[in-house]
DNA sequence: TCCATCTACAACCATTTGGTTGTACGTTAA
DNA sequence: TTAACGTACAACCAAATGGTTGTAGATGGA
């Protein structure tokens, strides 16, 4: 489970949603990903645009597609690149759950404990936090 | 930080936004912002939770902080480190930026350029792309 | 056929990452 | 005061990244 569970619900594999983000964490990446979404575009088109090689460009594809942000389709000799509308939608998905986890905080203590909330709890209770190690059994070493 | 400024369009600076998706494209890290959505945590009490070093996990909160997803706050001899919604909001902004472009392309095109569209041409040409490169001069090395 | 394109992929390199250990320093509790 | 706790940071490492060049396989046009 993985507590994120939930997370994982949304976006997909814990290991999906890293491709997704650190797909998306690099401004090439993300141009590329921009033009695309206005038509397709031939890898060697697109290379054409950057001040970088082909074969550079060429990674950056596949770590998109890897990703399932873009899928790539053969026309002849080419091979023509295109924005995936739903990976987005994907990855909002995972944004998504991150605020309303928070929405969800703010609701349970509208008025409880007001800044320091931490004072409270663990206080030694320690009840938070004590935690849930467990869940990350997995997680952690994901990299 | 972060954030000064104008700069692209959606959640601040190429920089800004790198930073942002990078920092979200580690499962431990998403982890820790889930967990300090739900109240704040000091970082040893985090780092307790995960297989790994207290440094390890402290590197990781840096890489959170600065990327804009989290703020820590000192109480005596502890930090306690609390997810800032706003940067939620702000990475969902990059990503509808994208979509909004999608769908802007979904309009245009009511039934323009398919995919041959080029084909035809000079090849080239064609609607979508002549790279008008417009910009995106230097984008590109970003990193 | 021959040649120019467009791709695919391997090999190599410099820099970053994600981790580890070890040390130093301020704060809190005995 | 002294000891324990929580943090900060430097030094070091293996592996992953982002790039480059070079070579080779398909495909399309003369």
């Amino acid at each position: 489970m993985v507590v994120d569970g939930v997370a994982a619900g949304s976006g997909g594999t814990d290991e999906a949603v890293d491709r997704l983000f650190h797909a998306l964490a690099d401004a090439t990446r993300r141009d590329i990903l921009h033009r695309c979404v206005r038509g397709e575009l031939s890898v060697s088109r697109l290379a054409a645009a950057y001040p970088m090689s082909f074969a550079a460009v060429q990674k950056h594809v596949t770590v998109l597609e890897r990703a399932g942000l873009v899928t790539k389709r053969r026309r002849g000799r080419e091979q023509l690149v295109r924005t995936d509308p739903d990976a987005v939608g994907r990855a909002r998905r995972a944004l998504d759950e991150l605020e309303s986890a928070w929405r969800a905080r703010v609701d349970r203590m509208s008025g409880l404990l007001t800044d320091d909330a931490a004072g409270a709890g663990p206080g030694h209770g320690t009840g938070p936090a004590p935690d849930d190690a467990r869940t990350n059994t997995e997680k952690g070493p994901d990299r």
